[in-house]
DNA sequence: CCACGCTCGCAATGATCGTTGCGTTAGTGC
DNA sequence: GCACTAACGCAACGATCATTGCGAGCGTGG
């Protein structure tokens, strides 16, 4: 919530709380993994953290688990740059589909949306960001993309439906016949 | 988890574990709107009914909360049938968008999905069979259809995305506009 | 090098949660 | 109408959670 993007955070960038709150995030993340009900003296415990600092820190549940998703689903990715948007899109979506495909990535996601709008919200990081890269290349290229909400919908939405909503995350080859849908030939 | 899908459940339909459990869904949904977080006595004390019962029926709040999704959305619905898939189509995404656009539907949604992949299956409820049923109606017109889980990952994807991934849900214009996506003219 | 301030650890407290054994009430079948 | 079973209410218990005041340690700036 006060962390910029990167590694670091906030007001000490180099020091101390930094470490700690990479403990914390790996401590989420396994607990997650293992299906532990997520509570802050329990994190605490694993993180090797008192847990005052987390109630102090992060005040809840919640919030700590929308700062987990936004640090994780917010990073430098490379987005691809094949020349050509068809391929982009594709090698993109499979990109994406082969993460949120990770059971691990599955249960932070799941976590962060029962935390609430913000904690959803951050499990879109910044891809809406990469499509829209995508899409004004195509577009300096002097094609017509689609809109980035129109591609965002149908992308990130089929991928995270089935990911979240249904036992059968896509596979990346199924998330690559999907800009079909967006891209008829 | 032990009931059909009906009003009613279980073994003794007719008598006053249907009363109690109407109780606790309506307790559910309550809370589920204040915002409160939701735990086994909160929701007991809201439903008049001893927490033991809760403890006893469902056993955790996730389990509960799978269930209140469940019944919330299985049920009799009526499917559109104009003659036209894409009116059909136009028409059912735009309920399916309407529906999902509530503030405390949303609410049941995120928590249901936070709850584990019971949960969040349960927020399909029967829509896919719904989607199923106009496809099939298609089909025997002589038409060829896109498949159930095309329109589900390009329809309910998009609508669950917006709603739950997003501060906007979809409105049912939007909505009927998807289906130009799925059925290009 | 030193003083300031932010962050963390520590300990104690009240509140709430989850569980279990037992008695009672309500619904079902003969 | 009566016995049987299932579901519920009740009360206790231990465990865990969430909060707060205080002191110490680490990083930063003069």
């Amino acid at each position: 919530m006060s962390a910029p993007a990167g590694t670091q955070q906030g007001t000490r960038p180099g020091g101390r709380s930094a470490q700690k709150r990479a403990a914390v995030h790996r401590a989420v993340a396994e607990l997650l993994a293992e299906q532990a009900d997520l509570t802050l003296p329990v994190v605490a415990a694993r993180a090797g953290v008192h847990p005052t600092t987390l109630y102090r820190r992060w005040g809840s549940v919640g919030d700590l688990l929308a700062d987990v998703a936004t640090s994780r689903f917010t990073g430098e990715v490379v987005v691809p740059d094949t020349g050509s948007l068809r391929a982009d899109l594709e090698r993109w979506a499979a990109d994406v589909a082969t993460d949120v495909s990770d059971p691990d990535v599955l249960m932070l996601m799941r976590a962060a949306v029962g935390a609430g709008e913000s904690g959803a919200c951050a499990c879109r990081g910044d891809r809406e960001e990469q499509l829209a890269a995508l899409l004004d290349r195509e577009r300096a290229r002097g094609g017509r993309p689609p809109t980035v909400a129109r591609a965002a919908e149908v992308l990130l939405g089929a991928i995270y439906y089935r990911a979240i909503f249904t036992e059968t995350p896509g596979t990346p080859e199924w998330a690559r016949g999907l800009v079909e849908v967006l891209l008829p030939s």
